[in-house]
RNA sequence: GGGUUGUUAGCUCAGUGGUAGAGCAGCUGGCUUUUAACCAGUUGGUCGCAGGUUCAAGUCCCGCACAGCCCA
């Protein structure tokens, strides 16, 4: 059956490929592991790139290096090849009179896609283009597959996320994402390791899930017969760590949502999180914007950028409005003293979404018209504060206030990017705030949280005041890179099963 | 979940109800400085899957799958 489908998808290319591979079995070892490149295609064109004709001649470079070969030009007896390695691509010549004929000939043959080694100097073409003039070439990795057209390359979107080994292969602005990734969150561990920050790890699997409102997934334990949450967030681990005296952690790591997919949702993604002790929101906030700028710097070396054709301002200092602030700033139509009628927003709400509000909670009324009328107009980085308390179960209370969380949400180009409060640490208001929750679960929210009673016994030790935040990365790195979908800043995206390769 | 567009050779794409097409890749031959090399010849198809209408379907109709975009 696996056979079958493997078959499933031989094409004549492929076939012809099998034979040229049988051929080489026959003669040596066919997928060999002793060719060490001594030379990168990067570095020989940042060290030579600058010398002409005269000076490869006279300073006569030998190098060695392999890749994928990726464009090949036979002319009788010499000929022409594009070798890609890990950063860039450099051209190799090949001459019928500097190797070995019995060699020329399998060159030949040798397909592109195939990876290759090889030896030789540095010189210039007659069109100056820096080239190494082989004196010694050998095959490495036979590739039995055919790649993508050479000029168009592979466009197919499905066929990208599929098979991301051949969009990297075929695509630089790919590869360029995906190294911008690396360098952002590489600049994240340096913002918080030099604010004093430890990186920890808590787990992935919970007993309960905790710390946002979401639907998880669930698995099931064997040894233990008992079900497992994989985790929706790392929050109370990461405040029970801060109970126990940890005063400034990070953690960088996935959080799965049992939720649609879209171009902003991954069922899997990443989130940094971090806490600091006798920290609030509002440092939280200075924290955020700082870590931005050092991100946007140390990938894309700018703090203005274009997104989707729009220019984002990181430099200035981020705008900062009450949620019922901003919903009137951008929509002047509704006057403060309406947005706290419930019936008022039922009825708003009804008009805008052709539906019934599911809920008559005034907090998530006005926390839906917000997302409703306000959240995708937010293009510069904003920052959002005063939230309703019910929308926000685990954020400390305003002290004059107890209807408003300390808690800020910051937009850019529309989208939540962040989200912070200065947390919760009274064990017996959070006992109540879980009791609500239940309750609301209870009553059919399946997102609502479950009650942690070791989390409340955490906080009964005493936690001290405490600011905490959580930036999507995956939601950054779009940001930073132009990515219109956040299919495009993960490797390998949730897709549904392919119909015929895995039956 | 709803709307919409798409799915044809390994890839990129044409295709007016009447014999399934091109370029690249592959194969054969030619060519000693090419740049998506070039020239000549040539192989390769379950037209996403399943039904229907029709003398005849890649093309029209229905359903399904997957994907893109928009909306929720």
């Amino acid at each position: 059956m696996l056979e079958n489908n493997i078959l499933q998808d031989e094409n004549h290319i492929i076939q012809e490929r099998r034979e040229k591979l049988t051929k080489i079995r026959q003669q040596k070892v066919a997928y060999p592991n002793h060719f060490k490149p001594k030379n990168r295609a990067f570095d020989i064109h940042k060290q030579y790139g600058d010398k002409n004709a005269e000076e490869l001649l006279a300073v006569n470079i030998e190098v060695t290096i392999a890749g994928r070969m990726m464009l090949k030009r036979v002319m009788g007896k010499a000929s022409f090849a594009t070798i890609q390695d890990g950063q860039a691509q450099i051209q190799i010549y090949i001459s019928k009179a500097n190797i070995d004929e019995a060699c020329y000939e399998d060159f030949k043959h040798w397909d592109i896609g195939d990876i290759i080694g090889a030896t030789g100097k540095l010189f210039r073409t007659k069109t100056n283009e820096l080239t190494i003039e082989v004196k010694a070439i050998e095959l490495i990795s036979k590739s039995l597959r055919p790649l993508p057209e050479k000029f168009h390359g592979l466009t197919d979107q499905e066929l990208c996320y599929r098979q991301r080994y051949l969009d990297l292969i075929m695509n630089q602005a790919s590869k360029s994402v995906f190294l911008n990734r690396s360098k952002i969150v590489q600049s994240i561990r340096e913002s918080m390791v030099n604010s004093g920050y430890l990186e920890v790890e808590t787990p992935m699997m919970h007993v309960i899930p905790g710390g946002a409102t979401a639907k998880p997934f669930v698995t099931h334990h064997n040894a233990l017969d008992m079900p497992l949450f994989l985790r929706i967030a790392p929050e109370l681990y990461l405040k029970r760590l801060i109970v126990g005296g940890l005063d400034r952690v990070f953690e960088i790591n996935r959080n799965f949502r049992n939720e649609g997919l879209s171009t902003r949702h991954n069922p899997e993604f990443t989130m940094l999180e971090f806490y600091e002790s006798y920290a609030d929101y509002h440092s939280m906030m200075s924290i955020t914007e700082a870590i931005l700028r050092k991100a946007a710097i140390d990938s894309i070396g700018s703090l203005t950028f274009e997104y989707q054709g729009r220019e984002v301002d990181l430099a200035k200092k981020f705008d900062c409005l009450g949620m019922l602030e901003a919903i009137i700033k951008y929509n002047p139509q509704y006057q403060m003293c309406d947005l706290a009628k419930p019936e008022f927003l039922i009825s708003e709400l009804a008009k805008l979404t052709h539906q019934k509000p599911k809920t008559d909670i005034l907090g998530l009324l006005q926390l839906e018209l917000f997302e409703e009328t306000t959240e995708t107009k937010l293009w510069n980085p904003t920052f959002i504060i005063n939230y309703p308390i019910e929308v926000s179960p685990l954020a400390r209370h305003a002290d004059n206030n107890s209807e408003i969380a300390e808690r800020f949400e910051l937009f850019v180009v529309g989208r939540e990017l962040a989200n912070g409060y200065s947390e919760l640490n009274d064990p017996e208001d959070q006992a109540m705030r879980f009791k609500k929750q239940v309750m609301q679960k209870n009553a059919g929210d399946e997102e609502a949280m479950h009650y942690d009673a070791d989390y409340v016994r955490a906080l009964e030790y005493g936690m001290p005041p405490t600011g905490g935040c959580g930036i999507g990365i995956d939601r950054l790195v779009m940001l930073l890179t132009n990515s219109p979908s956040i299919r495009d800043v993960i490797f390998f995206p949730h897709m549904r099963s392919e119909a015929d390769i895995n039956s």
